[in-house]
DNA sequence: CTGAAAGCGCTAACAG
DNA sequence: CTGTTAGCGCTTTCAG
């Protein structure tokens, strides 16, 4: 059409289609080139009615636990020819409805770390095929990955007391509706054991800050003064118990252990290292993945799924929780 | 049309336009809501000519240098209403080449780090507004941010001297075509005030293993053991470095400083805590959206851009490369 | 092997 | 305030 030559022969050129002599293919392409046309994906998604994006939620991709799970998900999505849209939403639910609302007219399916319940869910986008990446306890009619800390923190707890602690401070970072289920997983685990836990909720407002988490946790050890073991919510919130600890001069771990929580790399990189659950991102990311195709394939499985997989930690022991 | 009312009344209703009854509207939405009618974005994005997809190229999301970025760049774009595809290149060119050419029929501009030149971005995208986010020295036509390490490098160097180092050895991640840019700047910088620096090659392969770069951290000392000052490449490297030498028994910093490259969260948590050079991740990520919508308004402004901004580096002192 | 015609779902411009 | 018409750029028939 446009340079002297053809017309929509090149959309065959363009597509790698049979029927086109290799002369004519060159030469589109060739002058494709010159004129730098590109096709446009409207058209084109228009036309073919598949399409191959998927929108991915996480909270903070500064945490490394999110940027992990973005990393994985954008690798093995990539690999089959989908394409990733990444939103943080940053404990917010207010921009969480923002950002699933304008990800319902931008993709194919959404996945990830979502706040809010699937009655909302359905308000907000629909039919459009959702995986949430959560905690097991969490209900609702969706496709979901969910996370049982159980057998994890049941090896943490194990392990911690084989090495005689007794006293155990977990510091928890709560929801809006109360204790994380990391937390009440730790609590309940514990209470099964005959063990002096206690859980200290830490204020959301300090969570970004190794130093606020530092003073947050001086103050619970004058509470708790017994304190030999400190389970964190997470491993940062582990690694600023763990900095307090030695900066107060308590010895870790001799007087006092610390675990973290996801199996972050900074566990590796702090003195004394630490100990945490950890669990295998790319293989979650895999199911997420998987699961997304599940739902796409079939949107209203008969009688919902809930859970369409379960992750489950390993005990990694360093140093911060030895035994003497 | 579908449901027993109206038609094309629809777009109205959905884009909250002008010149509708509240009434019709509103029955307009709940009907669109009994039908799960969700608008697609392909013939949207047909009619409207403007659209606001943009694709982000990241070496690796698991590296919190670039965790940093796309979320600063990711809530910039989303404030004025931009979406953002991320895609992750290893450092491999190949793959780079192939993310990039299937970004050219996906977004609207393409922002990022990007290993390949100019020519090539030619080649692979046409004239698709591409902003770069790359050492200084980079030439190229194309706009770019860029890193000016000099004003950094050289507070670091005065800060390092000061505290009477004199054999400072730098841990390099080096290019394909040799030593990297914060290499150049620290050799030239370190030659002009007649210092005895040493420049060592970590290879690739080590990059993300903590363990691997300890181990030849504590090679290149027996080597050089003189070194009283280490600069890392990056945050991590500085932090294996740091690792060696505290396990190895060496004084960190009073017989052997450590200094990092970029600011990350991981630099307060090591013990002791790593000094480094930082930017203002935000102001970057600004920058390389400024820069972005500008190259969309003029593709070719006269003769090229080059540089459209610089951003430096400001020293952090902590603990470790305090002076006694 | 190449060309022509129809339609994907939406919005804009213009009537009614 | 609501309906009609045309066309965005591409792919898919179906003819030549």
């Amino acid at each position: 059409m446009k340079a002297g030559v053809s017309r929509q022969t090149v959309v065959r050129a363009m597509n790698d289609m049979p029927g086109i002599s290799a002369d004519t293919k060159a030469h589109v392409l060739r002058v494709a080139r010159e004129l730098r046309y590109r096709p446009s994906r409207f058209g084109r998604g228009l036309a073919k009615q598949d399409t191959l994006t998927v929108g991915l939620v996480v909270s903070d991709l500064t945490n490394a636990y999110f940027a992990e799970l973005a990393s994985e998900f954008i690798a093995v999505a990539g690999e089959v020819g989908w394409t990733v849209l990444v939103q943080e939403i940053e404990r917010d639910k207010q921009h969480e409805k923002r950002v699933l609302s304008s990800f319902a007219t931008q993709v194919d399916a959404i996945v990830g770390y979502l706040l809010i319940d699937d009655a909302e869910l359905d308000d907000l986008v629909g039919d459009l095929p959702v995986v949430r990446f959560a905690d097991l306890a969490r209900g609702g009619h969706r496709p979901m990955i969910g996370i049982d800390y159980e057998p994890g923190m049941s090896a943490a707890l194990d392990h911690l007391t084989h090495g005689g602690r007794r006293h155990i401070l977990m510091v928890d970072v709560p929801t809006e509706a109360g204790p994380s289920p990391r937390a009440e997983v730790f609590r309940r685990l514990s209470a099964a054991r005959g063990l002096a836990t206690t859980i200290v909720e830490l204020p959301d407002e300090h969570l970004p800050r190794t130093g606020a988490v530092m003073a947050f946790v001086a103050q619970a050890l004058e509470t708790h003064p017994e304190t030999d073991a400190i389970v964190g919510f997470n491993d940062m919130i582990a690694v600023g118990a763990l900095k307090q600890l030695v900066s107060a001069g308590v010895a870790v771990p001799e007087r006092c252990a610390v675990l973290g929580i996801d199996g972050l790399l900074v566990g590796e990189l702090v003195t004394p290292s630490l100990s945490t659950l950890e669990f295998d991102m790319r293989m979650a990311a895999r199911m997420l993945f998987e699961a997304m195709l599940a739902a796409l394939s079939d949107p209203h499985p008969a009688g919902g799924t809930g859970p369409v997989a379960i992750v489950t930690h390993t005990l990694t022991v360093r140093e911060s929780t030895a035994t003497a």
